[in-house]
DNA sequence: ATATTAAAGACTGTATTTATCTATGATAAT
DNA sequence: ATTATCATAGATAAATACAGTCTTTAATAT
């Protein structure tokens, strides 16, 4: 059980995002160059951002995209949950007469993580520079 | 992110072994037929958690797999960390300056999980038939 | 010897991940 | 208006992982 490398480049650029500023606007072509990925695939990895609400894309000459919420309120699931989705880590197929007694260990383990990354912010990581 | 099939034919086995008592020993072929999966297939699996020593086969006529360890100390996580491996979810493969700032709150999450499923041990969930 | 049982290897089909390439659409600057 | 810039979407392809089967080999009780 892995997370996928597209999760790596999400978190990396919010964190990326955050460390220049809730104002300037990136281009993909910038944030692929620093990343050492090909624009069209992080493009789909922002493209996902975008739907999920986290960040704003501008088209056309001068666009590019930028954070849609204040940083502190950006936490780490935020991001995961908008790369990976919101499924269980864990679900039992198999027959059972009633429930199966695994399933509920096994959601509440995740959750335990799940809300640790919910209060793990993605700015704590981050060193900002001061506005001169 | 999910965990395998795998994991979970693993774990119900683990389950039922332990409902049937630690001395009864359990062919691959009642096991398959319980879990309504081929006999190869959950042969595979039980053998990996033969090498990780939570289970014991005998081969040869009246053969089959026994518990190793008291019931009361296989956690959920041995056997996770039986079929899944014990590497980390979240292995950034970026270059950065020392080491990436994400890895170490993803290891932390990580770890609440895992601690959580090491103290979480499968009779807990098990309903156990008095002797006679 | 034979029947039973586990282990191991080769192989297959499917799904997912990780991309790339090629359009298409939006927008600002000229 | 045209052009350059930038995001979005679709089609495709390679690589990997997952789930599962088939066949052979090895061990052991009867």
């Amino acid at each position: 059980m892995k997370y996928t490398k597209a999760t790596n480049y999400a978190l990396h650029t919010i964190s990326f995002m955050i460390e220049r500023g809730q104002n300037e606007k990136l281009s993909v072509h910038v944030l692929a160059e620093r990343f050492q990925v090909s624009v069209t695939y992080l493009s789909k990895i922002l493209t996902q951002l975008v739907k999920a609400g986290l960040i704003e894309s501008v088209s056309g000459a001068n666009g590019g995209y930028t954070l849609r919420k204040p940083p502190e309120n950006i936490s780490f699931m935020d991001v995961i949950w908008a790369i990976e989705g919101t499924g269980a880590f864990f679900e039992c197929g198999l027959q059972h007469e009633s429930k199966c007694p695994l399933q509920k260990v096994m959601n509440e383990a995740e959750t335990m993580m799940e809300q640790y990354l919910q209060k793990k912010k993605l700015i704590d990581t981050v060193y900002i520079v001061a506005d001169e």
